[in-house]
This record gives structure tokens, C-alpha cells and sequence, in this order.
DNA sequence: GATGAATGAGCTTTCATTCAT
DNA sequence: TATGAATGAAAGCTCATTCAT
């Protein structure tokens, strides 16, 4: 599902059998033996291609990320500030529709695994927010927003709000029309950002 | 900590102590041994005020909350929406620094626990977000939003963005001044809310 | 039945359990599961006394060792180095008879466990060739030896022998006439000693 | 190595890889996969020559003291006795060094393997005690040892002696002098056995 | 009420062995 | 013949929960 399911690959197997099965029960409660019977393989077969359950979790997240990068691409430097939020929202959602258990999983915040997936988890933010800054702040710099904008807790909002979206989406209502949702959202949002 | 320390409940103490250790390390590893050490009281003495790990999660939860419910009661009908959000973004950051243990474990930590702590804490943020659109339903109708907005969206919106600020404060940076983002952020919000 | 069975001792129970369970099996194919049935206890109550496998291990040899140089403490420096070698032999010996399964884990050069183990059984078994070095240089000095022995190369051999003798009374034979076994061998050391 | 490399034999090859990887880490940390490895070639290969972990340990040994006796057959009988346990201690501890690997496993490692291995090693080492014996019989009917010596007794003695050697030359010491260790140990030994 | 020693279900991980290619 | 991907039994260890004191 990850990839178009060209080779039989064990290992996109046993992701996306980790992302079933992580999206459901947490990482905790998540026993690879059934990560192991959702991929329809042994047990020991996950470990020929994983370190350990830390491991797979990661690796699920970073493949997951990766993915949702490359899908992001598409973003020019030249779109004004709307126009790249209104695609950063929509590709955000999208994904999380498409590759749902995938999005449960490496998108949430929420996920606590041992201490060092938690740090691992906690740096992704951080950077993420880091990344919204930094296009605020050409942003600011071409005037598209007030002139004494904080973009550093314009970031935090807005990587909030975006987060609340997909928690809805994702976790609670079947997703509804996504493009108008997303259309009010970032007006909203650029309201917010412009000046007085 | 929790109450003003009248009676030296065991209960309380068991609840700080939880509070806590569940901060520390995550509600899986965090261990009932521990609990008990950090209350200075027996490993059985907890099954005494509560039926289990689950349970007493449930309880720290919804101990706290009632706690922050009591907080912002002082909200009053006839403020604007401004100040009230004001106020609501206020209560909460404050909440999560003076009760930062709580707050951590009260506010995040979804995904976690059982499948029916799970559905619980899903629940409570469905709650509290509908109560947000209440409120500026209510703004809305005394025109203090734009005329077209909506509600629903817009209350995610912002409890995103509110739970990010949280975040922020409460696992990452060491807390700065609060009121000033408290009301720059507002500020972010309000025009955001209002007409183009 | 390290201790005169005075308190129900569960750590006794389990060290004893283990000395059976280890000799009979050897480190690595003895489960900790057998060793709880063999000491009707409970899995987890092992790991209430012991940190892990390797520290049973451990912690068993450590008690078979101090218990048996307990018993060597009879040995005075004004005996003869045919006296001591005697009673070292006939000590080391009976003990072997006494506490059998003991004897066979915590005397053994053959126990292998983790690498740590192995290391660590290695050092027992140098520091006791040392201390049998130092007695014997010590009757060199009194004349009661070649006057050009290398008492390196006669430790080694004598703990050799000792060892030997050992493994035929505790693995092989049902122990005859220990006594007399004794007298015989230390008659043939204390020949080899002495000068030509 | 064993063989003098004629043939090319994956079976040797495999024996070899195994007398490094089994002296390593010991029969039971040992991995068949390192084994394959070490031998450059494929897991399954090993069981083309080898039914299993186990036996491949038994050939292991066998080939071992194969090798090992074949050495020793240069043993005349008309050798004195001195003479023929001073070739006996040479044959054993040049072998140990000149095939240290293959030594470490096949005269130690006692008690490791499953129940079958730990008979049949047991087995191994009361028929070369035994022979020893038969030798010292010999030698006590030509004179070459006191008239009353017990020959039983005698034999597991200096068998002990000289695996404590063997011991300190395999796992501990970098060998010294080898013959002068041996010349020295023999003629202790040799004095023991003569009579008062 | 309060305790903590005792428990065993439940989990991750390893690795000898098999078998389709 | 040779291979190594796949397997699952097996084992060490954890920790929520119980219950005798």
C-alpha cells in the first residue's frame, strides 16, 4: 500500500501491517505477534527485517513522513503565503484519508513509546514548527503578513490548528468535504496573520 | 496539592504521586510500584481507593479537569469574546504550569491506556470542543464574529492552536511570558474570526 | 539446606533449588520456570531475590564458596604442608559429598554462562591456584620442599589433581573411601614436592 | 586445516569455522548462522554435512581426539615410563597451542550441550583415565613405580594435573617454555609415583 | 485499614532448523 | 548441491493485582 505493491515486498508487508495494527491498539498494546499474523508472515520474520518493536515503530513513522514529504514537493517558492498553507492543510488531510492507520500513527503526537521514541517524536515537532516559521517569515518579509507578526507563536497556532483538523478527520468524524474545510480554515488563518 | 490539603487524604496523596510518576514516564511504563513509592504508601493501600491502573488514570484525569472546570467558572456571560477567550487561553496555560505534572498527563497522553481509556479521553475532547462552539455560536449571534463563519471548524481550529501553545509550554520551552502570547495569540485568533 | 532449614527462608529455598536444577541441566538449559517449580515458588518470586539469571548463578556460587572456605578455616599456619594439603583435599572433598548439586555448579571450571560469568568463574579459579602458590611458598621457605620447586607450575598441577579427584566423586563414582583416596594422593603429592 | 587441505572439503571447512566459533562463544552462544558464516557458506549447507547443532559438536570432538591420538601413536612401549608421560604432557599441550581453537572445545566445554553431549564427553574422559591407568599398571609390573601404588587413584591425579595445565596454557597464559614446564611438571609427577 | 511478598499471564526476542528455489 | 528467507517454540523477564497478616 505504501508502494504500489510492485514486488511482493516483506518489508511494506509488515509496515503496513504495523500501521493497522499500531493505529489500533497503540504502541504499547500493540503485540508484534499480531503485527506478525495481520502481515500473514512468522513472528521471527518481522525481526530479519527490524530491529525490535522501537525500530519498527520508527521506521513506520519515517517512512511515513517521508512519503508525506515527497508529496509536498509540489509547493514553489513563488505561491503566496494561501496558497502554500491551503496546500499544506490539503496534503496533510488528503494523506491522512488515504494512508489512514499510517497517519494514526506517524502523525500523532500522542504516540509514547519508550523514552527514546518519545524524544525521537518530540524533535519531528519541533522541527516541523521550525520549518512553518521559517515560511512565515518570508512571508512577513514580502509584506503578505503584519509587520510586527510573532511567527514563532504564529507557527505553534497554526501547526495546532492544523493538528486539531487532522485529529477530527482522522480519529473522529468520517471525513466530510475536505477541500471546503480546508478553504474556511486557511482563510481564517490568513485573516489571523495579516494586519489590523 | 489538589485540594487545598484539609483533610491528608490518602486519596490526594496517591493522586499527586501518580501525577507525577504517569508524567514521567508515559502511563505504560509508568509502574503502580512507583506510584506507591512516590506516595509513600503501600502497593496495596492503592487498591484500596482505586480498582485499577486504569481506573486511577481516569480518576487523575477527571480529578483534574474538575479542577480546571472550577478555574474558569469565573467566566461570565456578558464578557466579550475576546476576553473570554483571553480568559480560557490563560486558564489553561496557567493550569498546566502550576499543575505541570497534571497538566501532562490530564491534557495529553491520548492514545494511551486501554481501549476504553482510549474512548474516553476521545470523548472529553469532543466535549470540550462542542462547549468552545457553543460559546461562539453565542458570539456569533451578537455579531462579534464575521456572519458567515463556521463554528464548528473554527473551534477546532482554535483548540488546536490552544493545545499546541500548551504543548509548547508545558513539555518543550521553559514557560516565558505568558500573558504577552496569551494575548498576542488572541489577538491572532479574534482577527481570524472576524469579517474580511 | 545451606542453612539449617531455621527460617523458611525463600532465598535458601530458591539457591537450593537452583543448585539442583544447575547441576543437572547446566547454566543454559536450565530454565528459570524449573527452577521455580523445584522450589515451589512462583516465576516472579525469583526475580524478588535475584536480579536476573546470571546473578543467581552468581550469587549461588558465591554462597557455595564462602560456605566452603567457612569449613577451611581450621586450617592453622603452624600445621605441615603435607597437613594442609590433607585437610584441604579431605575439605574440599566431604564438601563435594555433602552438598552435592552445589558442589557440581559452584566448583565446576566447566560452567559457562554469559561471557561476564565465564570471566568471572575464570578469576575464581586463578586467585585459588594463587592462594595455593603462596602455601606453598611458604613451606619452601621452611625447608619442607625441593629447595628449587617452582611452586607456579606445582599449584597448578596439585589444584589439577584436586580437582580431578573431585570431578571422579562427584560426577563418575558413588564416593568410596574418601579418607583413605586422600591419604593415598596426598602421600604421592608430597613425594613429588620433596626434593630427589 | 585438520586435514593437510587434500581435498577441499566443505566439511572441514565447516569443522574449522566451528572450532573457532564454538571456543569463542561456547557451545550454547555459538550461532549455526556464525558457523556458516565463519565457513563462507549458506546456513542450510551446514546441514548437508551435519544433522545438527549437536552432532556437529560431537564430530567436532571426535575429529578432535582422532587427530589428538593419532599424534600420540609414535608412543612405544618400550619407552620408560617418565619418558612416555613426558610425551603424553608434550603431545597434549603442543596440540592445545598449535590448534588452540579446536583444544578449547574439544577438551573443555564439559557440562555445556544437551544432556547426550554431557554423557558422552563424560564417557570420553573415563576411557582416557582409564587408559592411563593401563599404563601406569605396565609400568608398576616393570618396577618403574613403587610397589603399592594405586594405580586408579595415580591416574586421575595426573589426568587432573595435566588438564590444569592444559587449562592455564589454553585459556589463561600466552605458553611460556612449554617443554621446560613439562620437564619440570614430570618430574614431579614422576617422584610421586616412586617409591618412599 | 494497610501492607508488600507472591504470583503468573503476557510480552519481546533469539535461533536451530526447514524447504522452495 | 547449495542456499538463506521464513518460521515458531522457547525462554527471560516485568508488573498489575491479590491476599494473608
Amino acid at each position: 500500500m505504501l508502494k504500489p505493491a510492485s514486488s511482493t515486498g516483506k518489508r511494506e508487508l509488515i509496515l503496513n501491517a504495523a500501521a493497522k495494527v499500531f493505529s489500533r491498539h497503540g504502541f504499547h498494546r500493540a503485540r508484534m505477534e499480531d503485527v506478525a499474523a495481520e502481515a500473514g508472515v512468522g513472528k521471527g520474520t518481522i525481526y530479519e527485517y527490524f530491529e525490535s518493536k522501537d525500530s519498527l515503530f520508527k521506521e513506520l513513522v519515517r517512512e511515513g513522513l517521508n512519503f508525506y514529504s515527497r508529496a509536498k514537493l509540489a509547493e514553489t517558492g513563488k505561491d503566496s503565503l494561501g496558497e502554500k498553507l491551503r496546500r499544506l492543510f490539503l496534503v496533510h488531510l488528503k494523506f491522512s484519508i488515504d494512508y489512514r492507520d499510517l497517519s494514526k500513527v506517524a502523525l500523532s503526537d500522542y504516540a509514547t513509546g519508550s523514552e527514546d521514541i518519545r524524544r525521537w517524536v518530540s524533535s519531528m515537532r519541533q522541527e516541523k514548527v521550525a520549518r512553518l516559521k521559517e515560511m512565515l517569515d518570508q512571508a512577513k518579509e514580502r509584506g503578505e503578513t503584519g509587520r510586527d507578526l510573532d511567527t514563532g507563536v504564529a507557527a505553534v497556532l497554526i501547526w495546532g490548528a492544523l493538528g486539531s483538523l487532522w485529529y477530527q478527520v482522522t480519529w473522529e468524524e468520517p471525513p466530510p468535504d475536505i477541500d471546503g474545510m480546508v478553504d474556511q480554515s486557511v482563510q481564517m488563518v490568513m485573516r489571523g496573520l495579516e494586519n489590523g
